[in-house]
DNA sequence: AGTCAGGTGCG
DNA sequence: CGCACC
DNA sequence: GACT
């Protein structure tokens, strides 16, 4: 992979799985209208205009992102205090017994403990779920979840008018102009049976749907209980923090008018100190506890009362806490030297990429002059009104024709769109491939019949310009690439600078650890990449793309317009940051453990090596750190491979090694150096593990290896060797794992180590759709996986020997692995 | 409203 | 079960 | 977030 970091990276793998506790779940809108993402401006409007209507869209994408930061955060904080967050002491040591001087009030017992029990996130796996599994079980088979979707899909189809928002005013803003913002005109065509959905397609239409906070927080959870919160503004005009503050009082915080019965102060981020001294009594504060509005934020995120006393919560110009700092100063935490240097975007040009995130701690948001003013104006008229933007637009000519290289399965693996059902379209030009039918040639009979009957009549509409084309293109992974990075990426690509923001989306929602974000932003990245010829300017032709829906269609559009996102200005940045990607690069160090050091103050290697405690793996990860993170040229990967294979030969001659990962799709660099270990005749790792033990130890002898990191070897599991090794006369540290299969996994074992990730799942994905399933092992089919989403049955095993042979049965064209990377 | 790959080892 | 890894 |  070479220099791009985007898939199959470290980084890009760096979500965990799911422990369903991060299956978000946020919300999602569904498109129904094909211009839902359309701004009021059509193209041929000046990019003034466009920048400017960005402009005025900005307070309320604040919003947006204030919802999305709480969401992300309450899903973050799981980690962060199964981490052992420490809440108020940033000092090393000591894990439970956080001390609160000053918010006692509700001392909380072991932050550990406590969080179990605040979060009672019920998983409920909801049965029933297995709507797509072709060889549904014969229970299985009651799907209905089909009948209301295909509803709101055939409504989708036929809904041909773009609907318009209206720029708005700049001077009103919040509510109002939320309101307006998601409104939306119902289609024409849609009106006839718009009762009957009404509701979702006004959900699907609008930007997005906002949890009422409604939600009733345990009262255990409720960590701001007893408390009393006196804002500053002290009203809830902005919708920010009338948000913010609707949130704290779902945690027991009472709103208070008056510094009288407060026990604390909330500052809006944007006053100083300077600007409440003027507040009427404000004397009465000096005995209150002064915070900007990120604390309640933080606190409610950890589940439990920061310490207010953190720099980070301090009010700008606030008199600092009479330098006595507590113990230990952290350094980056507070320092920020410059914390003034925000210049928002202007120029841009910097490197979107990695180290721009030049935030400041305290004061990470610009400006952003409207969003939520001080002085208690209140928000006036608004006349909202919404244009209808009639246009003809015909479907787009696009589509498919975006570009040359595809292939059937491409169309496959990425979207599996309806693989084996996918009928018939050609010419037809009812494009609607719209694939209604996946459903109706399977099954009907036990009971849902009726509506699944009525719903298919109408329909042919052209109506999405979206991606329609079924198998046409879709990709997946085509492209053989992987030297040609170095030019091509940087220069060739007219998108690089939209990719370049959208990867710090990516990379934003990886700190945040939301998963399928992750991989939306990854695909649609894929998919911007493939797109060589053209630049993507335009959110319709952006929309056209497959894996790029409204809301990223919009971002690209905003991308191309003022160079830049808006989200990412105050998304992003922290200054740890760049600490974060440090520590995450040590091997056995992820998400969770990375952010808990860094709580605990760590900021460089050292600080680790010698103050945190480090499992032996990440101690000699971190010893090596240099070597170990750099990549590996192919040159090198070559001469490592030779060198294990004449030791392997020496130990056992018939035994087999090849090279797999990105050096067997033809990377110059690899992270690492991959081998299968096989033989022929086995059946069973089992009869390699007695080969492996004195390869292993030979290749210690020869001082070849250096490290075991792990090391498996159960009977009947694929039993792998991850460990560091080094060419003999004293080359760089590098990361060696050694597969053993047994001759009849092989070609399973092959693809998947082959790789890339990107691929094995697309292919694992179009298996799971076939009723089949993909594993290192082998291909199984009848494979039943009921509810719950466990497989229920293992399935009969297909073929697990020869690589080629599996895609067949899958029904994908062979891909060489230099074809593999996705 | 559900899915988004599928597995391992460790604590 | 969560985390980290492939 | 995208797609079904
Ligand atoms: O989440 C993952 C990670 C990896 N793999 C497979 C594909 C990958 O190709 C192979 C080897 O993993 P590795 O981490 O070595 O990736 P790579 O493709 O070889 O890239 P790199 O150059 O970073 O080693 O294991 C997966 O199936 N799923
Ligand atoms: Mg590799």
């Amino acid at each position: 992979m070479a220099s791009v970091p985007s898939p199959g990276s470290r980084v890009a793998r760096r979500y965990k799985k799911p422990g369903r506790l991060f299956d978000t779940l946020l919300t999602q809108s569904t498109r129904i209208v094909p211009s839902s993402f359309r701004s009021p401006m059509d193209e041929e409007q000046p990019l003034q205009e466009k920048i400017a209507f960005f402009n005025q869209l900005d307070a309320l994408d604040k919003l947006d992102e204030e919802d999305d930061r709480i969401d992300a955060r309450e899903q973050q904080h799981r980690a962060k205090c199964k981490a052992f967050f420490q809440p108020a002491v940033p000092t090393v040591k000591e894990k439970g017994n956080p001390i609160n001087p000053l918010s006692s009030p509700r001392p909380h017992p072991e932050p550990r403990r406590t969080t179990s029990v605040l979060t009672p996130t019920a998983p409920t796996p909801a049965p029933g779920g297995s709507a797509e599994i072709i060889k549904a079980t014969p229970e299985a088979t009651t799907i209905d979840s089909t009948t209301s979707r295909t509803r709101r899909r055939l409504i989708a189809d036929t809904s041909t008018s773009f609907i318009a928002e209206t720029p708005i005013p700049d001077s009103t803003r919040p509510r109002v102009l939320t309101t307006l913002r998601r409104s939306i005109t119902m289609p024409v065509s849609a009106s006839a049976s718009a009762a009957e959905q009404s509701p979702s397609a006004t959900t699907a239409l609008r930007k997005r749907k906002r949890s009422s906070s409604g939600k009733v927080i345990p009262e255990s959870a409720q960590i701001f209980r007893g408390l009393s919160f006196f804002y500053i503004p002290n009203d809830d005009v902005a919708p920010a923090r009338k948000l913010r503050i609707a949130k704290a009082k779902d945690y027991g915080a009472e709103w208070v008018r008056s510094l009288h019965n407060a026990t604390h102060v909330i500052v809006d981020k944007h006053l100083s100190y300077s600007d409440i001294q003027k507040i009427p009594e404000f004397g009465l504060a000096a005995s209150l506890i002064v915070v900007n509005d990120e604390y309640p934020i933080d606190s409610i995120s950890f589940r439990t009362l920061l310490n207010p006393d953190q720099s980070r919560y301090r009010v700008t110009g606030f008199p600092s806490p009479t330098s006595e700092s507590t113990v230990i100063t952290i350094s980056s935490r507070d320092s920020e030297p410059s914390l003034q240097v925000k210049e928002p975007k202007s120029a841009g040009r910097q490197s979107a990429r990695k180290q721009d995130t030049e935030g400041s701690e305290g004061t990470p948001r610009q400006e952003d002059s409207s969003f939520e003013n001080p002085r208690p104006t209140k928000t006036t008229q608004a006349g909202p009104f919404e244009i209808q933007i009639q246009s003809s637009v015909p479907p787009h000519p696009t589509a498919q024709t975006t570009d040359g290289p595809k292939d059937e399965l491409t169309s496959y693996i990425e979207l599996l769109q309806q693989y084996k059902d996918l009928p018939l379209d050609h010419e037809e030009d009812d494009d609607i491939q719209s694939t209604k039918d996946a459903q109706e040639d399977s099954d009907p009979e036990p009971g849902s019949e009726d509506e699944r009957a009525r719903k298919k009549p109408a329909t042919r509409s052209r109506a999405s310009l979206k991606k329609t084309i079924p198998f046409e293109d879709r990709f997946a992974c085509n492209r053989g690439g992987t030297k040609d990075n170095p030019a091509s990426s940087a220069a060739n690509n007219p998108n690089a600078r939209t990719i370049e923001v959208l990867q710090s989306m990516c990379d934003y929602y990886t700190k945040i650890n939301d998963r399928w974000r992750i991989t939306a932003y990854r695909k649609a990245i894929t998919t911007l990449r493939q797109q060589t010829t053209k630049k993507i300017t335009t959110a319709e032709e952006a929309y056209t793309l497959p894996n790029i829906g409204s809301r990223i269609a919009r971002k690209i559009e905003e991308i191309c317009t003022t160079n830049n996102l808006r989200r990412l200005q105050y998304a992003n940045l922290e200054p740890t940051d760049k600490v974060l990607d440090l520590f995450l690069k040590i091997h056995d160090v992820g998400l969770s453990r990375a952010n808990k050091w860094i709580s605990q103050g760590h900021r460089t290697l050292e600080d680790l090596l010698t103050k945190a405690d480090l499992s032996a793996n990440q101690r000699i990860s971190i010893e090596h750190y240099s070597d170990l993170t750099s990549r590996i040229p192919r040159s090198e990967v070559t001469q490592l491979a030779a060198f294990v294979q004449r030791e392997a030969f020496l130990v056992d001659p018939d035994v087999e090694l090849l090279v797999g990962g990105s050096y067997r799709r033809g990377s110059d660099t690899s992270g690492d150096i991959d081998f299968i270990v096989t033989k022929r005749g086995t059946t069973s790792c089992s009869d390699l593990v007695p080969f492996m033990n004195s390869l292993i130890s030979v290749l210690y002898k020869k001082n070849f290896l250096v490290a075991t990191l792990s090391q498996s070897r159960r009977e009947g599991e694929g039993s792998k060797f991850l460990g560091c090794c080094r060419l003999p006369p004293g080359g760089k540290w590098r990361r060696i794992d050694l597969l053993l299969v047994p001759e009849t996994e092989y070609g399973a074992a092959l693809i998947y180590f082959t790789g890339n990730d990107i691929f094995n799942r697309s292919l694992r994905l179009l298996a799971g759709k076939k009723g089949m399933r993909l594993n290192q092992r082998g291909l199984f089919r009848d494979v039943m996986r009921g509810r719950g989403r466990v497989g229920v049955t293992e399935g009969e095993l297909v073929e697990g020997r020869s690589e080629r042979r599996i895609f067949e049965v899958l029904g994908v064209r062979w891909r060489e692995p230099s074809e593999r990377w996705c």
